[in-house]
DNA sequence: ACTGTTTTGAGGCACGTTCCTCATTTGCGG
DNA sequence: CCGCAAATGAGGAACGTGCCTCAAAACAGT
């Protein structure tokens, strides 16, 4: 069996009650005592039981996640996650809360963020790109005392208590290095994107533009093509650029869209030729590595997202210290033979 | 707040004892009131509180690892993050206990299962070569009303409740892909490890096969090279084959003994011709992908796979279901620009 | 209506911790 | 040595659940 408190006050020769003022860090206990204390919890060996001081604390979290709307696997599917996280373990004595907002309106955000009552939360975790609206929302929510973590695409500006996602121009470097491995006869790759003002489509951009630069100069890259969301205009660059470009080897896709993407290459009748190298496994990056349409899928574990988040809200609500191995969010490269 | 055992017996008209009955799947409530028990439950979204179950059934998991020891970074470190994880509310109500066996030694694995105390333990996790004997251990253990899982390599025709790993077929095909598509021009492959008495080894090597023989014609695959853990075996194989062999284009390395393998090749002066991937991300293995020695690495997260392992032997324990999308361990690819 | 069985109610103790209150002791300055 | 504040002890209630006992009620078959 484990020590509990009572054999730490037994060893330390002292009372139940200064066993826990020590633990819990309450003023009112001599500097000699705490040692004798911390001795004695050294000693043994105690941990304290967290099932049990979280039942008596009464502790309850209440957890708020701002996610975009919009016809978007990836979002559909870190939700799905998120809720199953919600019904397991790992989210006890929480209660969360997703609210989500129009993706193509910057204000919507700001609106939703101001839209949260503090009193009634303890922790936010936002996904929206970094403008300077969200950086003052964010600043706003910290002052009234909540945890904020941001989700996916990171606030670095922004005072969040951490971000939680992967390093996003370490995945545009890998991205950039699979693609000069898959085609090493070089040519010109097209990046394309939703959207570049998210933090974590410029992040990859520049990651890819790294390692082409200095690994593979038989690669040239274009510049970024922006779909804004509209799948039309998607559609029509890649179509455009596929049927103009003889010397096409490779898209990289740092976004969603990839349904447009994929049928405008499948159009062009150049889709076999090309790697494709595209971002997050929903059922149509799925579909598209089982059919040898796309060479790799850089992706990040929703489940792991979310269950992630969850911990790391909770640790910052508590100002207490998080096990950095589980947050760690890998960069997950997923190809037709380790699909999960 | 969350509704309570006792929001549930005032919403159903009965009393705590029977809601407690019914939760609990105790005998002696009738069919019409279970019924109305769990209409209150789904009524109310009433969940258990996992923390105060456990604290009031004073659970207490004792649960023991059995691994092989030896000059392996891939134990090591698997081991490192076994003790870590304890440390966190993982291994919460738990005490876990290592056993070593000498790796080369099948009987040693035997003799440390036949050694366990099953009235003293709960919980088995193995990391073993699957044998007739260790077979039969395994069902001894179970016979006992041990949870048993089987670790990083499969015991599937033993009676073992689970086994927490990654899937090494589809390692083995991973594995295939990336050497394929590395190197289009094709070749001779080298395939090598340690022993192929571990399952893990076998399957992988099986997995290796079938792509290959489907989607790369070009190229074509040695047969398996042993070390049987020497490394001046590994070296000199290893050295043979790259010196011996022109048309070599790749290694695939299943097993550990990565660090003789990477200094035969960089011997034999071919090392930067040849696409070398191996298994599990080590000191070794880690430096060789940043030194380009290695082309990727195929590894799975050990602290997932302790953390899994433990989830895992608590659910056995409690003959609970477990959350399958937390403890499917993926195969990872490392490259030099994804490294974690 | 009688017995006997099954079902239900009521209550209490336990788990390990937190967080109170109130009384007592200790240390320190004067 | 006194007075005062700080430090400590003793005890208890609570958190939500599990698990136990004993008695009361409902129900079955005769």
């Amino acid at each position: 069996m484990r020590p509990t408190v009572h054999d730490i006050a037994k060893e330390a020769g002292v009372s139940l009650a200064t066993v826990d003022r020590v633990l819990n860090a309450r003023p009112g206990v001599r500097e000699k005592t705490i040692a004798r204390v911390q001795e004695a919890v050294a000693r043994l060996g105690y941990v304290r039981d967290a099932a049990a001081a979280n039942l008596a604390r009464g502790r309850f979290y209440r957890l708020a996640f701002v996610l975009p709307e919009g016809p978007n696997q990836f979002v559909e599917t870190l939700r799905a996650a998120l809720l199953e996280a919600c019904a397991t373990q790992v989210a006890d004595r929480a209660s969360v809360k997703v609210v989500t907002t129009p993706a193509q309106d910057p204000h919507a955000v700001v609106r939703a963020l101001r839209a949260l009552n503090p009193r009634r939360l303890d922790g936010v975790a936002i996904m929206a790109p970094e403008t300077p609206q969200v950086r003052d929302a964010v600043a706003r929510l910290k002052e009234e005392g909540l945890a904020v973590v941001a989700l996916v695409s990171d606030l670095p500006n922004a005072p969040r208590d951490r971000f939680v996602g992967i390093d996003n121009v370490a995945a545009g470097r890998t991205a950039a290095l699979l693609t000069g491995r898959f085609a090493p006869q070089g040519g010109e790759v097209l990046v394309v994107t939703n959207s570049l003002r998210s933090r974590d489509s410029l992040d990859r951009r520049l990651g890819f533009d790294q390692v082409t630069a200095t690994d593979f100069p038989k690669l040239s890259v274009l510049p970024t093509a922006e779909s804004y969301d509209d799948p039309a205009r998607m559609e029509a660059v890649a179509f455009e650029a596929a049927m103009s470009r003889p010397k096409l080897v490779g898209v990289y896709s740092m976004g969603s869209g990839n349904t447009p993407l994929l049928r405008a290459l499948r159009r062009s009748g150049r889709l076999d030729e090309l790697v494709v190298i595209g971002h997050e496994l929903t059922p149509v990056t799925r579909r598209a590595l089982i059919e040898n349409e796309m060479a790799a899928v850089i992706s990040q574990d929703v489940g792991h997202l979310a269950r992630s988040a969850l911990r790391v809200l909770r640790a910052a609500c508590d100002a207490a210290p998080v096990f950095e191995a589980q947050e760690r969010i890998r960069i997950e490269i997923v190809l037709r033979e380790n699909l999960p």
